[in-house]
DNA sequence: CCCTCGATAGAAAGCGCTTTCTTTCCTGAG
DNA sequence: CTCAGGAAAGAAAGCGCTTTCTATCGAGGG
């Protein structure tokens, strides 16, 4: 029924070493010979059986990439860097083709966990860990427990903005700056005299979330300026419509509105804009991340610009480089604020 | 090293088929064999092999969504269903967990090839095809051929967004109406007294921009209104963009343009505005799909909303369905206009 | 009380490939 | 002309699991 490497074998009048040598292409064959080959294989429209040859090299061509949110183009744009990064370095065996696939946490901590198994199971490559983890104490054990696991059974594993595993120097990690950019942000908006500022937060007790408000509330505290209210929501646009009316009736007289990200101060700013409240004519509203609907948004948005895409093929390439991770293996991302049209200075 | 199933079924005291019995499930086993199985797998920390269980059982429990681009939220919200449709759907064997992973082709007509072949090799359970195909011959042929070898090899294919391969009656097919869509959405520029329209349409030689023009071209010629002028780009907004300039200097007075998709529209809103020409007083904008932004865009934008979701959750349990595809397996999902704030009646 | 049948568990034969260990054959040095 | 040495190809032993085919053990029925 299927073509098997024996097939070719036959066909190519070689053994079936020759054949996988040739296919493996890491061992000398004699150019006539590996022609033959080539031509039985190609005659035969042979498929190698990944399976089997993964049984017995004891290592597969698969490379997971997790992701918190597929349908957030955060995690969109980085994926795709990670997987163009990946699909060129050919240079593995088996004619180096990596297969680089994503897998949608939604969040869960039960799936970021389920894929690792089964990524584990696949005996992948290479795993990589996009976006901010639970913080969760029992949860961050478990990962850390899979993730020593990989690397042990030799999976390279790489953590991209999300904070290196205490115990485990085996992954490497690319960490953005969000504490900085965050700083940053809220100096932009102190600077330009708010001092009833509001803040959408993402979700509870993740790393991104907790970094971002450490940075907002470091540059309010360097300032003397008491925070103004806060509300946790998920990284979605709704999030930030719901979330301002919220903000509106703890204080009436905000000024600003920082957002957890792009996505969420699009939906502050539409909750404004109902409100009759004008951006950022009555309130200044602030993103992050700078995802490319900001530039065109109506007023564009101020935000903090991470380079999504450098980080993303960096990120592939850790994942790909067969050296061990660099000494302590944390890289950091810088953020940086850029200045639009939704921020000004407050009325009066 | 590692952890092998002999190794299970020697603490356990049992034979390893036993093991393998008590992990699949699908044979009988004594409750008290049974828990002691699962308690030496437990005391172990014993993770199945998936290579050497795939090529035993000459299956996997892989499944495969190929995108065109996953920084695209139209692709990353499909994806997100399909995957969690197949998530939930745990009726397999060993478990019935289900690794749904998505790649992506970026558009190219190779990715695509490659990865069918990838996950060919790895005897995917299933193979998901999202979005537009190409329309060249020889890609097409060499497409089709692919999923034949995949279908007759076991893998259940479905192709979601993309018209039924012509030959192959194994894939089953979920089909957007992107003409009728374009059409009503024409009517309703048309309805409202426009006359000059322009068209941004998608890459040429996909199904899918050649669906919505023609839809586009209906309609036109229905009302007996001469074709506008028409660009072709990638779907992302500085194609949006950019056709404006373009689509300006053919015709200056146009009255509203049609865009290839909601973030294609975003980038022309973005043009006009650069341009002192108002949105939708100047000039009327549509776009298509219906992306989670639309609703927030300044204006509110108009558009075909294409149930996405639904779509998605469709695919994924099509593709898990152990039952063959439905007779002739082609449904057609339908769009609706959603009339909102960039388009209106042109000025006097 | 023997035999048959149903319910479990074990033995063992692969699944298709990689890779070490050999063998073969040819080239060039002595 | 002989022999060492190296390049290219083959033989064969698994990799870890699934799954037929058997074997075993009780429990009823005759």
């Amino acid at each position: 029924m299927t073509v098997t490497l024996a097939d070719v074998a036959a066909r190519a009048r070689v053994s079936p070493a020759t054949v996988s040598r040739v296919l493996n292409g890491n061992y000398p064959v004699a150019a006539s010979t590996r022609e033959r080959v080539l031509r039985a294989v190609d005659e035969l429209d042979y498929v190698l059986n990944g399976p089997a040859s993964a049984l017995a090299a004891a290592t597969s061509d698969l490379v997971g990439v997790l992701v918190n949110d597929i349908a957030d183009p955060f995690f969109g744009i980085m994926a795709s860097a990670a997987q163009s990064a990946i699909g060129e370095s050919a240079t593995g065996r088996g004619g180096g083709e990596k297969l680089a696939v994503v897998c949608n946490t939604g969040g869960s901590p039960e799936r970021e966990l389920t894929y690792l198994t089964l990524l584990q199971r696949q005996r992948a490559a290479a795993v990589i860990l996009m976006g901010g983890a639970l913080e969760d104490p029992e949860h961050l054990a478990a990962t850390a427990g899979k993730l020593t696991k990989l690397s042990e059974a030799g999976t390279r594993v790489v953590l991209c903005g999300r904070p290196p595993v205490p115990g485990d120097a085996s992954a490497a990690a690319l960490v953005f700056d969000n504490r900085s950019g965050a700083r940053q942000l809220t100096e932009h908006l102190l600077g330009l005299g708010h001092r009833r500022i509001g803040y959408v937060a993402g979700p509870t007790d993740r790393t991104t979330t907790r970094h971002r408000l450490e940075g907002h509330r470091e540059a309010l505290a360097a300032a003397g300026v008491a925070e103004g209210p806060t509300v946790h929501g998920p990284y979605d646009r709704s999030s930030g419509h719901e979330a301002t009316a919220e903000l509106l009736a703890r204080d009436p007289h905000l000024t600003a509105v920082v957002a957890a990200n792009d996505t969420v101060a699009l939906g502050v700013c539409a909750a404004l804009r109902e409100r009759g409240l004008s951006v950022p004519g009555d309130v200044s509203v602030a993103g992050f991340d700078d995802l490319p609907f900001s530039t065109d948004a109506v007023p564009s948005l101020t935000t903090v610009r991470l380079p999504l895409h450098e980080a993303g093929v960096r990120a592939g390439r850790l994942a790909m480089s067969t050296t061990e991770p660099p000494a302590d293996g944390v890289e950091t991302v810088p953020g940086e604020l850029v200045v639009r049209g939704s921020t000004a200075a407050p009325r009066g």
